[in-house]
RNA sequence: GGGCGCAUAGCUCAGUUGGUUAGAGCGCCUCCCUUACAAGGAGGAGGUCGGCGGUUCGAGCCCGUCUGCGCCCACCA
């Protein structure tokens, strides 16, 4: 191989050179190996409808390290990305880029185009078919976006293995496996109170719950007893008055034993309803006896059920309240003032009935409430009653909740204290796992019911398909031994009409990646898998439904160690967000200092820990890549291949030990996980390594005293660099890459990781601290004296320990190079290392 | 209310099982255009390790306690 070294090496063109280069060679194909010698990842899939921001990089970043370091240590990688395009995310960039709005009813129009000016105010509405074709040509669109991005940052991702969750192939995992959780009794339906966005008209699950501020008014409101005397209650919701079906207290609090049993009526709608005791009401809330109504919150849906308590819906689907008056109001004229109106329209009609009326005690005062969101939703959640379908996580089995606290403790974390996250989770759980959304763009429950005479549903008896003929769209097509003609006629079938959360398909993403049940070899050879890398806010979710997921289906976990990242946080400790509008824009950061300065950077933020952005720790980054190119072009330029057995100098093999120490706790940091002290432990020699030991051994290399000591530190000039490049190749790819094209054969990421062995001289690593120490003396020496670094020294006078002198004496003729030294140096013994010297000027 | 984490130089952070005068980078000050590198290099200043108490020959590190900050969860009458 001929040495090419450029005369100005530059890092800009090099992510554009290289991530061509390594796409056109495959260089991080994954290929078959078996299980000990694969290393799997279970990356998770950006949601391809937003937008990537400095966090991702950083923890894809991570990722990305371990990945590159497992490949050089001889293990072949399985590395797939997945784009999540599935699912609510997916439906609103779409409804919003297009200016559309599905109505499931509409027919398929084949010629369909969407609108010019998208008016996302007045959308067009399309058929449920067109809306999927839209959302397939967006997110398509996006998913090139993405792809460039991640090759620019250099993950060195297997793009064959690339997948996403609408396609076929994960649709079949997520229908096959649901109908696996279906026949063991873990797939379940249910009609029962569902937490519900009245914006997109569907339930959410517990782990989409996000609290936030929400502003109300407290309103003290008179129930009366039998005698007419007013019982007060309080409030923030009088606008369920009409739904109300008991008033609850706790049964030890004394201001309310004396009503248990009775009953009183309701105000304005003089519903009768009884005064009950539930340990659950808190004395201390608001008048100390609450409203129970169906439904205001979850505490109502326990009374509910525990107390038997009647149903009473007046919030419907669409958030609004029913236009029909409940037939369960004695007095029901004052209903017709809240018909259809929204819960704030109505809270403010119903407030002016109960001021007319006496029932309002005071006025209302202004309070700040905590609410549950859908956390893509912006209104706040109602509680409806609903048929949906549930997968058991726990939440309602203490024998199973226990199992996947157990897997919790079976997992590896990194950090360790993360696990806290997840037992905590899985210990607060208070329910089964919500899976079906009333959606579109998603996979579509496997399921058809048949119709009775009546055409009415039987919805205990569901029709399935044969896992074969996976996947099924019900919609679309007819079940066996039905034919299209007889879907929704009596004595005929329907299907489903729901579609499973996003999370019910991502859940299954080592199913999907490793080949369940399509590509038994791969299989075998990827799950259970190694990493599962991502940051600390989808524990709850992504983390845990995993294992949910495999522990129902394989008895194992998906994973032996989960990685996780923690967030990039603005200079004011806040996580960054479009919202906030303090985002930054990958594409910049990434143009402005270079894909290896912001992997460097992301580098340094250690597991789990939070770390803010900052720009001009990007230039740190940088300037390691240039410090990186220029070593190396000296090193390069000093003359030919050296064999390594030419080291001979005690200097020279001494930074090869201090350096065989660094690749040892580098090696050990990356088996741990951890990137950042991997990285630290190879800065630290890199730049030791240059400003003192290259600046040392420069004039003795350049063959001014012979060639014997020229070739000694050539070749461990060599030899370090080849090392020193390794190290660094897992957090800098693209200038390490351009490196080792200089003077290489392959791809420095297909280079084997270095090894012990590889290092054939011995020497004493302490010399190059001595040494160092020495030459700190006397640089310190012409610096107070305000000199040039080449003004010479004459009449030095070294002082040091014993074991130091012995040390020192031997690169006696280095030091005297570097430091322009004209004369001898003067020898003597004491307790600490000093230099004196005349600067001649 | 429950859980977890953090508190070390102006800033961002290291500090491994307790062991001499506590480290790095950035920033700051001073100097140097030295032929790998001025998008550089050299030298330097800067810290009562959040407070209090304890264990120990010895504590940034272990124990207790208090304070402040952050995150997760719960409650949200």
């Amino acid at each position: 191989m001929i040495w090419n070294v450029p005369e100005n090496p530059a890092l800009e063109g090099l992510e554009a050179k290289w991530s061509a280069r390594w796409k056109a060679d495959d260089t991080y194909a994954y290929h078959l190996a078996p299980r000990a010698d694969t290393f799997s990842i279970d990356t998770p899939p950006p949601t391809v409808s937003g937008s990537l921001h400095v966090g991702h990089i950083f923890s894809y970043t991570h990722t990305d390290t371990v990945a590159r370091f497992q490949r050089m240590r001889g293990l072949q990688v399985f590395y797939p990305m997945g784009w999540d395009d599935n699912g609510l995310p997916t439906e609103r960039r779409v409804q919003k880029f297009y200016g559309v709005r599905c109505d499931p009813t509409l027919p398929y129009d084949p010629s369909f185009t969407p609108p010019d000016k998208p008016d996302d105010k007045h959308p067009v509405s399309v058929s449920r078919r067109n809306f999927i074709e839209l959302c397939l040509k967006l997110t398509s669109i996006d998913e090139q976006a993405f792809e460039d991005l991640w090759r620019r940052v250099g993950l060195s991702v297997d793009w064959s293995q690339l997948y996403s969750t609408i396609s076929p192939v994960s649709q079949t995992v997520a229908q096959r496996a649901f109908l696996r959780n279906l026949a063991r009794g873990e797939a379940y339906m249910s009609e029962a109170p569902t937490l519900w966005d009245v914006t997109l008209e569907t339930a959410v699950a517990q782990a989409e719950l996000q609290d936030r501020e929400y502003p109300g008014f407290y309103h003290r409101i008179a129930f009366h007893k039998a005698d007419g005397s007013p019982v007060y209650i309080e409030t923030t919701r009088p606008e369920l008055i009409p739904s109300v079906c008991a008033l609850i207290a706790h049964p030890d609090d004394d201001r309310y034993k004396d009503l248990f049993g009775t009953t009183v009526t309701s105000p304005l709608f003089g519903t009768e309803i009884p005064v009950l005791a539930h340990r659950k009401a808190e004395p201390d809330k608001g008048a100390g006896i609450a409203m129970c109504c169906t439904f205001g919150d979850l505490t109502d849906v326990t009374w509910w059920r525990e107390l038997n308590l009647p149903t009473r819906t007046i919030i419907q689907r669409d958030g609004r309240l029913t236009r029909e008056t409940p037939d369960w109001l004695p007095n029901s004229a004052p209903y017709a003032e809240l018909a259809g109106k929204t819960p704030f329209s109505a809270r403010e009609a119903i407030v002016a009935l109960l001021r007319a009326s006496g029932d309002l005690d005071g006025e209302p005062t202004p309070t700040t409430r905590m609410v549950n969101f859908f956390e893509k939703g912006d209104k706040p959640l109602e509680i409806v009653a609903s048929r949906q379908w549930y997968i058991t996580n726990g939440g309602r089995d203490e024998a199973l909740r226990q199992r996947l606290i157990e897997r919790g403790e079976e997992l590896q974390w990194v950090p360790e204290h993360m696990r806290h996250r997840y037992i905590n989770w899985v210990e607060g759980l208070n329910g089964d796992w919500l899976i079906s959304r009333q959606r579109f763009f998603g996979v579509p429950f496997p399921v058809w019911y048949p119709l009775d005479a009546d055409g009415q549903p039987d919805y205990d008896h569901p029709i399935i398909p044969d896992e074969d003929a996976l996947p099924v769209d019900p919609m679309a097509d007819a079940p066996t031994g039905f034919d299209e003609s007889q879907r929704g006629r009596p004595g005929g079938f329907m299907a489903d009409p729901d579609v499973m959360d996003t999370w019910a398909t991502s859940s299954l993403s080592p199913q999907i990646v490793c080949g369940w049940e399509r590509d038994p070899e791969l299989f075998a050879a990827t799950f259970p898998m190694d990493m599962d890398p991502h940051a600390h806010e989808i524990i709850r979710t992504w983390l845990f439904s995993r294992v949910v997921r495999s522990h129902l289906e394989f008895d194992c976990l998906p994973w032996h160690t989960a990685a996780i990242s923690g967030f990039v946080v603005d200079n004011d400790r806040k996580k960054f967000s479009k919202s906030q509008g303090n985002a930054i824009i990958p594409d910049e950061v990434l143009h402005k200092f270079g894909s290896d300065a912001v992997r460097w950077r992301a580098a340094m933020a250690r597991p789990g820990t939070d770390s803010p952005f900052d720009e001009t720790q990007m230039k740190v980054g940088r300037r390691l890549a240039m410090k990186l190119l220029n070593a190396s072009k000296f090193v390069l330029g000093l003359g030919g291949p050296q064999a390594p057995s030419a080291v001979t100098d005690p200097i020279d093999a001494a930074m090869l030990d201090a350096l065989k120490g660094v690749l040892a706790a580098a090696t050990q940091a990356f088996d741990a996980y951890e990137y950042t002290t991997a990285l630290e432990v190879a800065e630290a020699f890199f730049w030791t390594f240059c400003d003192d030991y290259l600046e040392l051994v420069k004039e003795r290399a350049y063959a001014t005293r012979g060639i014997d000591g020229a070739v000694s530190a050539q070749a461990a000039l060599q030899q370090a660099l080849s090392i020193q490049l390794r190290l660094f190749a897992p957090f800098l790819p693209f200038v390490t890459e351009e490196v080792w094209s200089w003077w290489q054969d392959g791809s420095i990421h297909l280079a084997t990781w270095p090894s012990l062995s590889e290092f054939k001289a011995d020497g004493d690593g302490s010399m190059l601290d001595t040494v160092g120490a020495a030459l700190e003396r006397l640089r310190g020496v012409k610096s107070e004296a305000k000199v040039s670094m080449k003004t010479p020294l004459s009449a030095v006078v070294i002082t040091a320990p014993d074991d130091n002198l012995a040390q020192l004496k031997l690169v006696e003729a280095d030091l005297k190079a570097v430091a322009n030294i004209t004369g001898d140096i003067t020898w003597a013994e004491a307790a600490d290392l000093a230099v004196t010297a005349h600067v001649d000027l």
